[in-house]
DNA sequence: TCTTATAATGTTATATTATAACATATTAAT
DNA sequence: ATTAATATGTTATAATATAACATTATAAGA
C-alpha cells in the first residue's frame, strides 16, 4: 500500500497541509507531556512553510528575520532536534536538511523522492517496502530500528517543463 | 533475490574482498581510462581496510601516517570522490564517512545495514527493494536517478553478545 | 626530444554544519 | 516564596567540506 505520496510535490496539499500539521503538533505535543514553545512552534512553521528541505542556518536566518533579533546556531539545533524526537520533523542526510513529516510517526517509511531540479521532497510511506526491508533484515538477523530512504531524481513537473 | 548480504558483518569474508576489491579497482580504472593513482590506491586501501565506515579526517589520519607526511583535506576528499565515482566507494550520510562498495555499480542498491553497535555496515543487494522503488517511482511518474537506503539497528554478533 | 597540454596533487584559506559548556530566564511543583 | 525542572541565551569551538590557486607529474603531439 501505497499512502500519500503526491503530498509534498503539491502545493495546494502542502498548505493545507500546513495547518493541519500545527494542530497534529500541538495535539501531539499535549500527548507526550511536551512544551510546544513558541520559539519551536516557530521553527516548526518555518520547516514546515518551505516546500524545499533547509538548512540550519537557512532556518537561523528566517527566525533571525522573523523575531528581528540575532539568533545562535544551538536555538535552532535544539528546536529541530525536539521536532524530531517527535517526529514532526526529518532530517534529510544527503542534504544536511530539514523537512517537516507529513505522516504520523508509527506509519513513517521515512522514504523521501528529493527532485534534483526544484528541490521539492515527497515523502513516501509503502508497507511494501517496509515489509521488504524487515524481511531482509529477519534473514540477515539484524534487529531494525530506523530507516532512512532517499531516492534522488526529477519530478513530473521539472520533467515536463523542459 | 537478495545476495551478498552478510559479506561485511563477516570478517572472514571481507578480508578475502580487500584483495579481490583491489584486482577489480584496478580493472575497472583501466577500462575507464582512469588513473589508479598510488594515493587514491592508498585511500582506497585505507577505507577497505576498516569494517567501520571512516570520516574523511580519520582517513586523512591513517594516511598521513602510513605516508609519514602531513595531509591536507582536498587531498582526501579528492580521492574520495573519485573513487565516488567509479562505484568504488561510497558516502554512508547518516554518519558523514564512507565505506568500500562491494558491488560492482551495475548490481548495486545502495542499501545498508548499519549496526550502532559496532557500526560495523553491511551492503545489501536486493532486486525487489530496487523494483519496488521503481514502481513507487513509477506511480510518482518521478524519474529516479540514484537511490540511498539505510537501515539502523543492531546485528547479530552484537545481539548475541549481551 | 622537446614542448605543450592535461591530469593530479600540494597548499592556503575559508565555508558550512554541528555541538559542548556554562549562564540566565522561565515555568511548574512543593 | 522556594526549589526544581525545563527551556533558552551565549560564547566558543569542533567537525565536515570546498574554493582557489600553485606546483608537479604524466601523456600527447610536434
Amino acid at each position: 500500500m501505497l499512502t500519500n505520496y503526491s503530498l509534498v510535490f503539491q502545493e495546494s496539499n502542502r498548505q493545507k497541509s500546513i495547518v493541519a500539521a500545527i494542530k497534529h503538533a500541538e495535539s501531539l505535543c499535549m500527548a507526550e507531556n511536551q512544551n510546544f514553545t513558541a520559539l519551536r512552534r516557530l521553527v516548526f512553521e518555518i520547516i514546515w512553510e518551505n516546500s524545499v528541505p533547509l538548512g540550519a542556518y537557512e532556518v537561523k536566518g528566517i527566525l533571525s528575520r522573523k523575531t528581528n533579533k540575532s539568533v545562535d546556531p544551538p536555538t535552532v539545533y535544539r528546536a529541530i532536534e525536539f521536532l524530531m524526537g517527535l517526529g514532526l520533523v526529518t532530517k534529510i542526510s544527503s542534504l544536511n536538511a530539514f523537512i517537516g513529516c507529513p505522516f504520523p510517526s508509527s506509519t513513517r517509511s521515512n522514504f523521501f523522492m528529493i527532485c534534483n531540479e526544484c528541490k521539492r521532497v515527497a515523502e513516501v510511506s509503502s508497507s511494501e517496502i517496509d515489509n521488504e526491508i524487515k524481511s531482509i533484515a529477519g534473514k540477515l538477523s539484524f534487529a531494525s530500528e530506523r530507516q532512512q530512504i532517499e531516492i534522488f531524481g526529477t519530478c513530473i513537473s521539472c520533467k515536463t517543463d523542459k
